[in-house]
This record gives C-alpha cells, sequence and structure tokens, in this order.
DNA sequence: GATATAGTTAACCTTGTGGTGAACGATCCG
DNA sequence: CGGATCGTTCACCACAAGGTTAACTATATC
C-alpha cells in the first residue's frame, strides 16, 4: 500500500486507472493506444501493482487487471480532507498575502 | 498549470499542502520539520510553483505561501470523478476475475 | 556598519524513472 | 507440431528527482 499518489503521478497510469474505473479489462484492453511500446507499459502496470491500485489476475495467456477501490480511497479522502480545509480559509488568504498584515 | 499529481506524489510536498490547506504560512512556517535541508525544501516549493498548486509573494526578507485551490481542484474533481465510476461496478468485478467469464 | 535571519542559486552526486529493441514464456489455434 | 498472440523480462540508455554543501542576495536589527 505504497503511496497510490505516484501512482497517479504519470499520465499514461492516470489513462489506465481511468479505463479500469469504468470496469476491468485484460491488459491490452486497458493500455492500448498511449503510443509507447509493450516493455514501457508493463512497468507502468509494475508500478500500479506494486502500490496496490491495480490487481491483477492471470487467466491464460491474458492477464486480467481491475482497480482496488480501497487505496484509490485513500488517496480520494486526502484530497477531500484537504479540498474542505482549504475552502474555509478563502477570505484569509488576500489579506495575508499583501504586507498589509504587519504583525 | 503542469499536472498536480507530480506535485502531489511526494510526501514532504503533501506535507507542505497539508500546513498550507490549513492557512497560509511563510516558508519557515510551512515546511519545518521535515529533517532536510533548505536547499532540498526550496526545490519541492519550485515544484509546488511551477505546477500552480502554490503561490508565493515576497514580502520583505520572508516569502508568504498559500494554497492555490483552482489547481488542487482539478485534481480533487478527477479523483471525484474516478470514484464515482469505480463505486459503481463492485458487483462486476469477481466475476470478471475469474476464468467463469469464458467468452 | 556589523551581524543575524530568510531564503535562493550553483555545482555536484546518486538513484529512480521512463523509454527502447530483442529475446523469451506461455497459451491458443490451425 | 508450427505459428500467431499476450504479455513479461533483460540489457541498455537518457534524463529527471531528490539530496548534499558552499556561497550568495536581500532584508532586518542592533
Amino acid at each position: 500500500m505504497n503511496d497510490p499518489f505516484r501512482a497517479l503521478s504519470h499520465p499514461i497510469r492516470r489513462g489506465i486507472v481511468e479505463r479500469l474505473a469504468a470496469g476491468p479489462a485484460t491488459v491490452g484492453e486497458a493500455t492500448s493506444g498511449f503510443g509507447v511500446s509493450k516493455p514501457a507499459i508493463s512497468k507502468h502496470l509494475k508500478v500500479l501493482e506494486e502500490t496496490g491500485v491495480v490487481k491483477r489476475v492471470v487467466v491464460g495467456r491474458t492477464h486480467r487487471l481491475s482497480l482496488e477501490p480501497d487505496v484509490m480511497s485513500l488517496a480520494a479522502d486526502w484530497m477531500d480532507r484537504q479540498r474542505a480545509l482549504w475552502e474555509r480559509m478563502f477570505d484569509v488568504v488576500d489579506e495575508y498575502l499583501k504586507e498589509d498584515k504587519p504583525q
């Protein structure tokens, strides 16, 4: 359960997550059209798997991928928490940023 | 407005964001106690600023930092969207992952 | 003016990240 | 069996990330 934000820090990995959010898929289905080689894809999948964002089950020669919602929730919860905080402090900001506040 | 997720991919930068979510602060206030040198902090701040997550106003010899909620919202919205999707497809998953689904 | 304080920039090093082509492993299909 | 398909691992490369120390800029303070 190793830092889901790291997993989401690359656009290709977010793309994969987006597709899997619509439902499970094989590697081919979930990763076509990103314009990189297969080894590159394989590494991105490894990151998603290591961070616990994606689960993989090998069936025949295909690998079936699915999102692991618990881990994704950790990141989503953090964002929600931050948002709740910052939305409360709009008014304070401008004042703080100008020098008018002497102390 | 360059990939807020990249900005959030490092625990120190998330720590800085957490503190700024509680209200604006100077560099010293927002970054004390992370156990790294000042140049390291300075680089993290640069990333947060380049990605648009944090705004900086130089006042005297101090730099006042504040969160840029619009950019943070982009990331938060994305997470909300994903969450809304994956929460709808719980039931389909297990079936897909087992071989029982032949076609 | 001298010194302390807030913070950055410069130069450098080590490790991680993201990409490649080539070869391989395993399964499916004729 | 022979070939096509799905996907990985291997060996390699370029460069970005994250850290350091040392030096610097600029403001504040006495």
